[in-house]
DNA sequence: CGTAAGGTTGATAGGATTCAATGTACGTGG
DNA sequence: CCACGTACATTGAATCCTATCAACCTTACG
């Protein structure tokens, strides 16, 4: 549909240990030694479903440019996401035979595709990549337990100071510094529990507030006080904002 | 404090393979064979804090017997509780050098403790172990997913109605089955991310409707309609219940 | 039997959702 | 190039759900 094969010029080794730098946590240079010589580069467009759930799952993928969400969809229609994958980043290898979560991408994507199977060579290979591997998952399932608390826990206006903060952190932008987010607010709300009138609601009076601004052009976001948006994020009330 | 040394010979290889048997996922019989040479068995009494958040991770831990929550408080005091230990299952190993999730025992446990080196150790032998021990990671990635969608979409009563379907599910309790569950209604609500009169109102409105009974004494209640439970707990208001 | 800890129930308030209307950017075709 | 339509964001008003505060009840236990 909207995948397409990019061609392997545009993103190789090059590209890759560049992107290598600016990752927060997972990649060990380790793994991406070997997947360097696995993978194969595909790239979608908007609002590409990368995979769904229930599809097999015989892939595992490391995004390489782009932003990717993934979510899950109850029943009744409503939408939880549960991790935002940003580049340099692994997903795809959180289920056993069928996907548990829809991958779809955010904006133009790329993305490097692996066999499932590479997992268990690498199991075969160093005890290194072995346990840069663990440590990943163990990272990543901290995280998600923030998210969990996060969930469970704080108010719409935390939430939503909580979730920019991250994401400066993440990104390493300084008061001043944008931030570029290509979601929507649809996404936002989904990602923060909350509804998309209420999480405009809680940008307007971060805006108000003068800790963030918000670009007409969707998107991006002015961090203009990072401290105070910790400080909102752990205890609105207590900062005098509810 | 109220951690005390387990006599080892009341829980020994007999008691561990009988308990291996009643496990939904994560204890593979090969991690086992590994870790009953290495293990250590400590007790709890009731509400023991066996690891707390900020302290030195040099131990991971199996649940041998009893129950154990996993939990992060906030600096306002909420707190929230991201994972249910039970008989069998692995925790402790979560976290990098410092612990991220504070432990306490719901009632008597016994635990089995380990070095973290030994998942080193695992790493360094058979692919078999490494794959295992990696399954059981996802596995609880996947399980803190779908408690994150919990806390995120679902309603007090879905909720209420989630946890002790998932418990039922999980000890393999059918219709007329009683559900031993030592836990307060504190902790009750802090797991689902409620308070715990509305946990109280949940749990009565299921009772009213015939899905549950609950008793007089403390941390039981009778599963009387578990595929009803599932309903309620996938859309309480299709169900007719709000 | 009396006290303490925990659980339930009621009344009220507050925060988030829902429904509805308006606003704003962007792309298409006249 | 402007008009118009669509998609998305914001704002307002009303409703609903859950938290909070308070009282009362129950169970456990000395």
């Amino acid at each position: 549909m909207f995948q397409y094969r990019v061609l392997s010029a545009g993103v190789t080794a090059d590209t890759l240990s560049c992107k290598v730098q600016d990752i927060s946590a997972p990649n060990e240079a380790t793994i991406l030694a070997l997947l360097d010589r696995l993978g194969i580069d595909l790239g979608f467009a908007r609002h590409a479903v990368i995979f769904q759930e229930k599809d097999q799952a015989a892939h595992f993928y490391r995004l390489v440019k782009g932003t990717v969400q993934l979510s899950k969809l109850r029943i009744n229609g409503r939408r939880q996401i549960v991790r935002l994958v940003l580049p340099g980043d692994l997903f795809g290898f959180e289920a056993d035979e069928l996907r548990r979560l829809t991958a779809e991408s955010l904006d133009e994507a790329v993305v490097a595709q692996y066999p499932t199977e590479v997992l268990d060579q690498i199991g075969n290979g160093s005890p290194q990549l072995h346990r840069a591997v663990m440590r990943f998952l163990r990272l990543q399932l901290f995280s998600t337990q923030e998210h969990a608390v996060m969930l469970g826990r704080q108010t719409a206006l935390e939430r939503v100071a909580a979730f920019l903060h991250l994401l400066a952190k993440r990104k390493n932008i300084k008061n001043g510094g944008v931030l570029m987010l290509p979601m929507r607010r649809r996404d936002f709300a989904d990602y923060l529990g909350l509804s998309v009138e209420t999480v405009s609601r809680m940008l307007t009076k971060l805006k108000d507030a003068g800790l963030i601004a918000v670009s007409k052009n969707h998107g991006k976001f002015v961090i203009r006080d990072i401290d105070s948006l910790e400080d909102v994020m752990l205890d609105a009330k207590a900062y005098g904002l509810s």
